[in-house]
RNA sequence: GGGCAGGUACUCAAGUGGACAACGAGGCCUGACUGUAAAUCAGGUGGCUUCGCCUUCCCAGGUUCGAAUCCUGGCCUGCCCA
């Protein structure tokens, strides 16, 4: 197996499509041949501050780049942020402000270096570009692609056949990501298989100014926590690179057996056949361990698996790791501890979740909705909401 | 610019003068069962000083004993015509 081929099988593990494989091994071997590393480019939104395991799919695949020794641009999209990505949306998303995308933009910053290589990263945010881009040379920009063409695009045929607004800005997205390629020369592209409208529309700019056009690679989407729906922020169904590790944990045990396989196969390098050999929840186990050590460290991993084990397995009260919350001293109703605890968001929601039998004081369940707390000074109790709620509250006088 | 249709809770979607805190579905929460699984079943899903009261159906006024439902104006969206 020759150098091209090496890289290009790593390449390819895991992607969807390469458009085109023909392409990726020319310039591969121009690479080679000139020592001229590739200028490999991924965007990223900066419309929530966290990444999340979703993320990580694309962003290991820059680090096989990287590995392979070429150079990897990770693109901030502050200037599109503020657009926001129409891409799978079935509405118009709110633009954001740029406090906040320059907020966003600096998280993300620090997160991906738990992955790539800092040294040999290059970070660059296309309000650089777009910043000076003029209105004239915005209006020749999309002089290149018609309405029509953008009509193809199935998550704008789809809101304009259901008659839900588009707008005109949003037109402009696909249009300024793909002038991010014109603008870094980008060689390859990398996105998810969502993006792949986007990315073939920068393989057409490119040819219209002038340039070689970049290969796109397409990852596959990772599902979220429901199982059903890619893990997306706005969704709520993601786990966060920078979650804390007792709930990177939990949250990774509480996914569905075939979740699992497919967040094995996406995001480790464990064989898949050897997984599904294995008893489920073992697996599970350690793809919650094995995942947490990569963001928070191996000790990290020993704690929330310990921990799990504790809440769960055995279910005894995790004193250790329970949220604590001091009171002032004084007969309190109990729904009103609850709320204070931040264990619930309402004191109605609190009622409800005792009369459901969710509410567990000291280990015993409770039963009376108004049941008030003496709370004599320097009273402790442990309280339990539903599963996963635990709290430590303390009653102390007021000094 | 003109005509028509429409804006209901996280989402979709009923309701078109009183019995509406608002049908139904999805989502979410709680409980049972478990491997904290998944699937399934049951219940819940505005707030509060909780057998009652308060605030909700795009916004602001108005009609009425009484409005999500009627009227006026505004904002927003879609379709057709120009």
């Amino acid at each position: 197996m020759n150098e091209v081929e090496r890289q290009l099988a790593l390449i390819a593990r895991g992607a969807v499509e390469i458009i085109s494989t023909k392409e990726l091994e020319e310039k591969l071997a121009a690479s080679l041949k000139d020592r001229r590393p590739l200028r490999v480019k991924a965007g990223f939104d900066p419309t929530a501050p966290d990444l999340h395991l979703g993320h990580t799919v694309l962003i290991h695949k820059l680090k096989h780049f990287q590995d392979l020794g070429h150079e990897v641009i990770f693109l901030i999209g502050d200037f599109t942020g503020m657009i926001g990505d129409p891409s799978g949306v079935s509405e118009t998303r709110k633009p954001l402000t740029k406090e906040e995308v320059r907020q966003n933009a600096k998280t993300y910053e620090r997160q991906i270096y738990k992955i790539l290589a800092p040294e040999r990263t290059v970070i660059d945010f296309n309000s650089r570009w777009m910043n000076a881009l003029t209105a004239e040379q915005l209006i020749h920009l999309s002089a290149h692609y018609s309405v029509a063409r953008m009509l193809e695009r199935d998550d704008f045929h789809k809101r304009y056949h259901d008659q839900k607004p588009i707008s005109i800005h949003e037109f402009l997205y696909p249009l300024v990501q793909g002038y991010d390629s014109v603008a870094l020369e980008a060689d390859v592209e990398l996105g998810g298989t969502d993006q792949k409208f986007n990315l073939l529309v920068g393989r057409e700019l490119q040819r219209a100014y002038g340039q070689p056009p970049q290969v796109v690679i397409t990852m596959p989407l990772l599902e979220g926590t429901d199982g059903v729906r890619k893990m997306s922020k706005s969704l709520g169904n993601y786990i966060a690179v920078e979650d804390p590790p007792g709930e990177m944990f939990g949250k990774l045990m509480s996914i569905s057996d075939m979740l699992m396989v497919r967040y094995y196969e996406l995001l480790t390098t464990e064989d898949v056949n050897a997984i599904k050999a294995m008893h489920p929840m073992e697996a599970k186990l350690n793809l919650a361990n094995a995942l947490v050590a990569r963001y928070h460290g191996q000790a990290a991993a020993a704690d929330a698996r310990a921990e799990f084990r504790q809440k769960f397995s055995e279910r005894e009260f995790p004193v250790e790791s329970a949220e604590r919350k001091v009171l002032p001293a004084g007969p309190t109703p109990l729904v009103a501890v609850i709320t204070k605890a931040g264990l619930a968001p309402s004191r109605t929601e609190a009622r409800r979740l005792i009369a459901q039998g969710g509410v567990e004081l000291d280990g015993e369940k409770v039963t009376d909705g108004d049941r008030i707390l003496l709370g004599e000074p320097g009273r402790e109790y442990r309280l339990k909401v539903g599963k996963k709620r635990f709290a430590v509250l303390r009653f102390e006088a007021k000094s």
